[in-house]
DNA sequence: GCAAAAGTGTTGTTTGTACACCCATGT
DNA sequence: ACATGGGTGTACAAACAACACTTTTGC
């Protein structure tokens, strides 16, 4: 407990990122390894303080480009965690959460022998540093919301797609499979997205038709 | 543009409030009157510093106990902000915002001469301080998505009420006219609320049945 | 008996879900 | 010719929206 005397000093403010991407139909989440002194050893969500000047979302959109090297994604404010056990156990933390969605081509791992960055079926998560379990499953549940009424599926893929491939990321996040015909019929009606034109040919069977998102931005359908 | 010799010190953490009420068929917002320096003569939402050794959710009731007297009511986090001119103008603030909902008769405000404290409706709200108007309006945006598929609703009315109470209270908010029928068959098909049994005599017409929600707690329907 | 709010049903439209077969290609 | 994934239509169910008259009371 505090005491009168010794007044503690202000929380830091700490930016958490939670970076979901889609590899071969199952939902994967960026981890880095511990090495501090407090949770060392455990698996835990990308973050750091915020910088001087910096606003919240520069900070999340800088630890973004830092472990990926993306940037110009969908990157979303989540959650504000204030609980007292946050911190380096010194120091107490406030952590405002972020999720972003990343095409997995276009990620650049940092390879830093200490940190380990790498990708996590977030179906199959170890137990993770400070309350990180629950912030994966906050975002996750976000996530899944916004897949149902937001176009947000754009920034998990590239320019060009087949439907087929749109509906393994929505069965990804989802968790469950869907029937072809109605989610094709849905996300035309829906306009979020329409025909590219193209065709892929992949493999001996009948070519796809390619598919563009109608907006590379933030939408509501 | 801060310097490389003197770094800033961090942002303060402060937890402002957005408590809603429906008077007479009106949503309201609390706001105070400001005669601090910075923005003095505005009217702006309730707020203070995060306190040594509370948690944000603690610290965003007690701003709601001491301005409303209230307590146990729907109280959620809505969203942080982080903007650089955020805070007194000399030391940063980080700011996380919360929303309430209150029934106006539990309410005593306090008489403070300084703050003057009172309800705005948040049709006709004046320019604020910081970036105030734009936490009511994403405050707003959030219940109506709340309302329509939770019982939040639970937290503006007193336990026995009558179908017409309650619809108001969804008018107020949604701001548009709904109809009697419908609006009825939905609420009680939802399993929201179930008749309490007794009626309220209450004029020169037919006496109204009264209901209570199934649950007084935050729930899914 | 009249004013005022409470209460009550039906119909049409839209949305969602379940479901099975043919098509174009490579080998 | 066959294996592979791509592409298509229909029928039923559920949810939602529009809409008008009767009931109970106080005065």
């Amino acid at each position: 407990m505090a005491t009168h005397s010794i007044p503690a000093p202000p929380p830091l403010t700490a930016v958490v990122v939670v970076i979901f991407t889609v590899v071969e139909d199952d939902l994967h989440v960026l981890l880095v390894h511990r090495s501090e002194a407090h949770y060392a050893g455990y698996w835990a969500l990308p973050g750091g303080l915020l910088a001087d000047g910096e606003t919240l979302d520069r900070a999340a959109a800088r630890k973004l480009l830092d472990e990926t090297g993306v940037h110009d994604v969908y990157l979303e404010q989540l959650y504000t965690f204030g609980e007292l056990s946050r911190g380096d156990g010194a120091q107490r933390a406030v952590a405002v959460t972020y999720f972003a969605l990343v095409q997995h081509e276009q990620v650049r791992l940092a390879v830093r022998t200490s940190w380990q960055p790498g990708w996590h079926s977030v179906y199959k998560l170890p137990e993770l540093a400070f309350d990180n379990n629950a912030v994966v499953d906050y975002a996750l549940r976000r996530l899944r919301s916004k897949l149902e009424y937001t176009n947000v599926a754009y920034s998990l893929l590239p320019r060009q797609f087949t439907l087929s491939e749109l509906q393994q990321v929505y069965e990804a996040i989802l968790d469950r499979e869907m029937d072809k015909r109605n989610f094709r019929r849905r996300m035309l009606s829906l306009g979020v997205i329409k025909p590219a034109g193209g065709q892929r040919m992949a493999g001996a069977h009948r070519p796809a038709q390619l598919y563009t998102f109608t907006k590379r931005e933030p939408a509501v359908v």
